[in-house]
RNA sequence: GGUGAGGUGGGUGAGUGGCUGAAACCACCGGUUUGCUAAAUCGGCGUACUCUGAAAGGGGUACCGCGGGUUCGAAUCCCGCCCUCACCGCCA
């Protein structure tokens, strides 16, 4: 959510923006700038009357003491005009308040100058290809829903039969290869500095606000209506708000956190051929990065988990190219953000494995996430986050890409994590 | 699930209608003093919104779990909700 000053001192920046997202209404702007005068109007005077009130008590308790009735009784009346009053600017500033809480909340990110303009994933920049030959797989390779049953290491229909379509069951190797994905991950981001966090799996609302999947994202969420609590779509929910309403001194920066979680995504609406065996499911693994940073030193924080990033996926031999997201295609609460594709042999295409974004101020606003500069005062951090990595695709295409006649060659890096290095 | 106790500033903890944005202590920051360290001593030390000012700063309002009510006036009284802790029951 981007602040009402901010968007006042800047509303031709951010309009010049908001087109590369191929949003053109510049009238938002303008009804958040009016909406917000009106909201301080009101308080002023909201704020005068009480203030009144407030002196004219303490003259009333004198005036009592004092025996003088009469003097008292009418100021009493007085105040009782007030207290009227501010009941009225209340319920106006009430209204206020909703009209530009709702107006903040459909105003998107401003893009990053390099993000480029366009308006499908069609348009995203290759920002680093892979440049070599891709795997040359022997003859019959399948695809990775077929090496599933052939080896038996994934079950999707004994998902279904568990719980639904969308919640895989692992087995054998197929289990102990998701373990081992999690813990080389974990390792590699604690080697980075990063500090390991198990979170909770379910959140409350406050949180679920705080990272911006409320409001408009509840569809992707499943709630527990019991308890009103919502199974977190990422670990990025949980870890992020750990440092809602947290005030940082400038010394505790760069903030690393690191964090395996399960990620539950309700997906309602995508099915078909693309979204077969691994491709997407309503479970998954994951290991998060997330780092929250000065804002002057939040670019080169983007740079560093890429290449933390993409360290990964050369260790693991897997072709990939990384893409720099058009105005488009580029979520709602981020500036600029990259994904991370691996290439699926197999199926012969490109399967999103991590997405890494800096959100710069428009989470940590929601989330009243400061720090204090060298003369106290205060400022919006950075928060930032990242994949590293999400698990499904990655078995996917080790699966796939790894793939001879005597089996699935798990990548070296894996082997001492999985105690075997073929799945046959 | 049952019963009981309680939610006050970074922490402990006073405070039962006006003099309390809130004592005291601890922690923290700064000064003084002291071979060093420690100690002592003095001062400072919340957040949000807002007005004013070039700035430093100054003014107003709100905030004692959350929401509502009573009252001229509420941390303090009333109602609802949430949460925490303890014990019992159940249980990984």
């Amino acid at each position: 959510m981007l602040r009402p000053d901010f968007i006042r001192d800047n509303k031709e920046t951010i309009l010049e923006g908001l087109k590369k997202r191929n949003i053109n209404n510049p009238e938002i702007l303008d009804l958040v700038i009016s909406l917000d005068s009106k909201r301080k109007e009101l308080q002023n005077e909201s704020d005068q009357a009480q203030a009144f009130i407030n002196s004219a008590s303490k003259e009333i308790g004198a005036l009592f003491k004092q025996g003088k009735r009469e003097e008292a009784e009418g100021k009493r009346a007085a105040v009782g005009e007030k207290k009227t009053r501010i009941a009225e600017l209340k319920t106006e500033a009430e209204e206020v308040r909703q009209k530009l809480e709702e107006a903040l909340l459909n105003i998107p990110n401003v893009p990053h100058p390099s993000v480029p303009a366009g308006n499908t994933d069609e348009d995203n920049e290759v920002y680093q290809d892979w440049g070599k030959d891709f795997p040359k797989l022997h003859d019959g390779a399948q695809p990775h829903w077929e090496l599933a049953k052939k080896y038996d290491i994934i079950d999707l229909e004994l998902g279904v039969k568990l719980t639904g379509a969308g919640f895989p069951v692992y087995k054998g190797k197929g289990a102990r290869l998701q373990r081992a994905l999690i813990s080389y991950f974990l390792d590699k981001a604690n080697d980075a500095g990063y500090t390991e966090y198990i979170p909770p799996h379910m959140v409350n609302e406050a949180s679920a606000r705080g990272t911006g999947q409320l409001p408009d994202k509840e569809g992707q969420m499943y709630y527990v209506t019991e308890d009103d609590l919502y199974l977190i779509p990422t670990a990025e929910v949980p870890v992020t708000n750990i440092y809602r309403d947290v005030i940082l001194d400038e010394k505790d920066f760069p903030v690393k956190m690191t964090g395996y979680t399960p990620c539950f995504r309700r997906e309602a609406g995508s099915y078909g051929a693309h979204v077969r065996g691994l491709n997407r499911v309503h479970q998954f693994d994951k290991v998060e990065i997330v780092r929250i940073e000065h804002p002057e030193k939040s670019y080169a924080a983007l740079d560093d988990m890429l290449a933390h990033v993409g360290g990964l996926l050369d260790e693991l031999g897997l072709p990939y190219r990384i893409l720099r997201l058009c105005g488009g295609d580029l979520g709602f609460t981020s500036a600029l953000t990259f994904d991370f594709e691996v290439f699926s042999t197999a199926q012969e295409r490109w399967l999103e494995v991590s997405s890494v974004s800096n959100f710069e101020t428009f989470q940590s606003n929601r989330l009243k996430l400061r720090y204090r500069d060298a003369n106290n005062k205060k400022h919006l951090a950075h928060t930032l986050n990242g994949s590293a990595l999400a698990l499904p695709r990655i078995v996917a295409s080790i699966m796939e890409n790894f793939q001879t006649p005597e089996g699935i060659v798990v990548p070296e890096a894996l082997r001492p994590y999985c105690g075997f290095d073929i799945i046959d």
